[in-house]
RNA sequence: GCCGAGGUAGCUCAGCUUGGUAGAGCACUUGACUGAAAAUCAAGGUGUCCCCAGUUCAAAUCUGGGCCUCGGCA
């Protein structure tokens, strides 16, 4: 599972994992294996994932990577070099306090040839934590090496109208099954509110739902929106890379893509 | 019916005092993305400024009338 939210235990409904009866009949990799109370990087997904395929090749079997982490699969699959150097939460917490443009400043101090988005004080923080530990250029940092495997992209799509229904009918779903009550028990547990697995799409509204931000009638709607909202964002990303072969997800799609499967001699 | 507040972008609203190219946030569209990525950042479009008349070179802004919404009083 390629899914930087589903990584994280203890919370199921919102991270949409898969049923127990799924994961009974199919055996799941990297679901529930993450601390909430901590951050789970790309990094140590490539690692994971790298030895669950390995594990599953080994065992004849053939590996499928769901998902929609864009870059985690990226990074798995194009073998992104992730630039070898450790995140370091204290300084992270340091330079959050400086302004963009001391940010900048300090980056081209660092490397004059840099190229970063220098608006973004989560981009220019990251260069600088590179820049600190390995020295420039931030570029050599950037590197990729694919895997030894082959991986085949599918996509899955359908107009956008049947997308927003199914996103709409979700969330008042993850309601009815008590996402706010799962949210107030990861926070009792000790979760911090801006922890990874928080931020994302449930559990923010559910927050702001519990911080008085918005009342419950509209909650189901909010949370739509942001569901919408990165639909839209993950389908864009993945637009842009003609190795997809895309199918239709209205209809089941899995005897179509076997059939596809068939023909890459898979 | 009377009194008060209001009517400006899809939504919430600023601008009106002192007339001079109609704005912000959110939403939306697009783009970026190499250890936070469901995060973060950027660019872009959007208008009977409720209607009619008047004053004026010029009205969202000033004046008069009308319509509508909300609150209070009856």
């Amino acid at each position: 599972m390629c899914d930087s939210r589903q990584v994280y235990d203890r919370l199921d409904i919102a991270t949409n994992k898969p049923s127990p009866e799924a994961m009974r009949q199919v055996r799941y990799h990297l679901v529930g294996i993450a601390d909430p109370r901590a951050t789970y990087t790309a990094f140590e997904f490539v690692e994971a994932a790298t030895g669950a395929i390995a594990g599953i090749a080994a065992r004849g079997k053939l590996a499928i990577v769901e998902g929609g982490s864009m870059l985690w699969a990226d990074a798995l699959t194009e073998g992104f070099s992730l630039a070898g150097v450790e995140p370091r939460p204290q300084r992270r917490a340091e330079l959050e306090q400086l302004p963009v443009e001391e940010l900048s400043g300090l980056l081209y101090r660092l490397d004059p040839e840099a190229v970063v988005d220098t608006r973004n004080p989560v981009r220019l923080i990251r260069a600088i934590e590179i820049l600190e530990v390995a020295g420039p250029p931030l570029a050599r940092r950037r590197t990729r090496r694919p895997p030894a495997w082959t991986p085949v992209r599918i996509g899955l799509t359908a107009d956008l109208g049947t997308i927003d229904k199914w996103l709409a009918e979700r969330s008042r779903d993850q309601l009815a099954r008590g996402l706010v009550e799962e949210t107030r028990a990861a926070l009792a547990f000790g979760v911090p509110p801006d922890a990874p697995v928080l931020t994302g799409i449930g559990y923010a509204e559910a927050m702001m739902y519990i911080n008085g931000e918005v009342a419950l009638e509209d909650l189901a709607g909010v949370m739509a929106r942001s569901n919408r909202r990165y639909a839209r964002r993950q389908l864009r990303w993945l637009r842009r890379n003609p190795a997809i072969t895309w199918f239709d997800a209205t209809a089941n799609p899995v005897p179509r893509i076997l059939e596809f499967l068939q023909e890459q001699r898979l």
